[in-house]
DNA sequence: TTTCAAATTGCAATCGATTGCCCAGATTTA
DNA sequence: TAAATCTGGGCAATCGATTGCAATTTGAAA
């Protein structure tokens, strides 16, 4: 007989593998008390006695219970999660944004699901998505290089979900927006380069549909202005973002008649490794002949032979920041959502690669 | 009139900021069928008239319908949701894992919660817990350095939830596993750095208590064995995983009276980035003075000067293997779940802070 | 001793989607 | 023509936790 029994309770936990948890109900049938009585002390509510409620307490322990929060989530209306779509979530920048996010939306109990795009606007749109049918509190977003229109993101609006986009920002959008100073930076990075003594300054430029972008070039431009020096177009190279392609707009360049004597890749640390390395393979003196700067100030940036002169973009502080906004956001909540930007000033970070002085 | 109701409209809207979504209950109404129905047919049951089921979805689009995930997997029991716990997710290796197992799991139509432990065992139980609330269908986890006990590991299966450890694994526990040989990946970085004739190799191992440090310890060991060499306790530093660690390190070897003459980094490629630094700094020839392996293969360790010798762990492939391995495993759900290790031989690349013949 | 308020606890509805069961009408088969 | 089979769709229970509204008990004030 026990045997049997024994057969049948083996069968019973593999069938049950992924079945019956602990419920309050199994909670309350256990001490004769009701499922009402059972949430309200394990919320810690004053409405159960002190002594019941350490008695509940003890009991849901030792059945091991953990509280759906599904069940919890759908009868609060609330989630405390909240959503972060980028598009790589393994390039430095990015997991640093998300760390700093992490940090401090963890002392604030709330959860993060991250997802990655790739850098397509369909994947953006099902991760969106799927981050509202989760019912997210908020979506923090920064958008795919190939993302033209933001449908799915005035949806995320319309279904009364926080949105907060950072770095790469669709700007006609009216939502809260945590950026760099990107134009700021870029034109500080270029005057540095004329101070240095380079004449002649190409530009790594990456895809114009990005802000980012968009403003690296603008702070290129103001920079040659107000050095009254001339804008000449062949220096100007597109969508170089990548170190490959990095290192071939250097190729392209130094096979000019008229070379330039510094690449400003403003695209990314990336871009400006690859230029670095046809330098260094044409053996040409790097920042003696050529000055290279960079923008994100990777860790590697500080290690390469020159090391390379950079834009550090406070990746961490910038997660923090978008964190806070939604909490602070949260606190006044009554009030009528008002777009609100903020502006981090990045910091440029003058290396070897630049140092002629 | 009309401004009133314009108001009320402005106010309703406001108050309703986050409450009112279209449910099913909504749809129904307003084609006078049932809630059943509508549910059927966004689900494309066959119990629908085709005619109903394209009406149906079409006012759900018009509706702006978005299901509840939290409803729909309550009900179903099952949230297709993989919850990822590693120590960091800013650190290269394990970014790509994650990447790994997104580009995997997204296109099952699974989410991931990623959460991080940041080192802390503390930390580690709350994520884990945090998962288990959610009703995660899997959680895989990379250990924290600091995790002695595995409890709260124990609890995931207890609750009837896959478990995946990778990389850093809890031996003890029956779980399915998705390793790195790191013993023989350790192994062939020694033999080779003997083979190129170094004779006095230093290690610098990470903290013991986790299960790959012990390995690569256990590959230096054996493969000084092979080659008949004195193990020199003084060359074997311990917990030197951090870049600054690493010089430290550095430094106390080459203050030996006996000094080494090459370093294996074991831990990490910052480790050895520390290391090279050191050597610089003193004019030391790396590699015809100190010969120097790293462990990750890093971006970096390829442009350093020179350019680092290091192991690959395929930390995409890993992730994408781990998610496999999941969906493996609940396929053939009705039997028992049999404990399966995967070990990725890491490879080992050769580059010139080693090559010295 | 009576009255009233506070402290506890129970009841039942609710959140939104799913699904087993049942039924009416349509269609097919015998 | 009657019986059998399909189709399409409604009813109502369910998943687990929460919470407004009683109902009961207790204790204190009058």
């Amino acid at each position: 007989m026990q045997s049997i029994a024994q057969i049948y309770f083996i069968i019973f936990t593999n069938i049950m593998k992924r079945k019956k948890r602990t419920t309050i109900y199994d909670i309350a049938e256990k001490l004769n008390i009701t499922a009402s009585s059972v949430s309200r002390a394990l919320n810690d509510s004053s409405h159960v006695n002190e002594t019941t409620k350490k008695l509940i307490i003890k009991t849901a322990a030792e059945l091991n219970y953990k509280r759906n929060t599904l069940a919890s989530n759908l009868r609060k209306g609330q989630t405390k999660t909240i959503g972060v779509v980028v598009p790589r979530i393994n390039q430095n920048f990015f997991s640093n944004v998300i760390a700093g996010i992490e940090e401090t939306t963890y002392q604030k109990g709330y959860n993060l699901i991250i997802c990655q795009s790739n850098e397509s606007h369909e994947k953006e749109i099902k991760c969106v998505n799927t981050l509202i049918n989760q019912h997210v509190d908020c979506i923090v977003i920064s958008i795919s290089v190939d993302t033209y229109d933001f449908k799915h993101l005035q949806n995320v609006l319309d279904q009364g979900i926080q949105l907060i986009q950072f770095d790469r920002v669709a700007d006609e959008l009216e939502t809260m927006k945590v950026i760099n100073d990107n134009e700021q930076a870029s034109f500080e990075a270029v005057c540095h380069l004329i101070e240095q003594g380079y004449k002649k300054i190409a530009l790594l430029e990456g895809p114009q549909n990005l802000d980012v972008f968009r403003q690296r070039k603008i702070g290129y431009l103001n920079a040659l202005k107000k050095y009254d020096m001339p804008i000449i177009d062949s220096f100007i190279i597109e969508n170089a973002w990548t170190k490959e392609l990095g290192a071939a707009a250097t190729r392209k360049l130094l096979s000019l008649p008229d070379l330039p004597d510094a690449i400003f890749a403003s695209t990314s640390d990336f871009s400006a490794l690859g230029v670095l390395e046809v330098a260094n393979d044409l053996s040409i003196n790097v920042p003696a002949k050529l000055g290279i700067c960079g923008y994100s100030n990777e860790a590697f940036t500080e290690i390469t032979s020159p090391s390379i002169t950079t834009i550090d973009q406070f990746s961490m502080y910038m997660g923090k920041t978008i964190a806070n906004l939604y909490f602070q956001e949260m606190e006044n909540n009554d009030t009528v959502v008002i777009p609100k930007i903020i502006s981090i000033k990045p910091k440029l970070i003058v290396r070897s690669s630049t140092s002629r002085v």
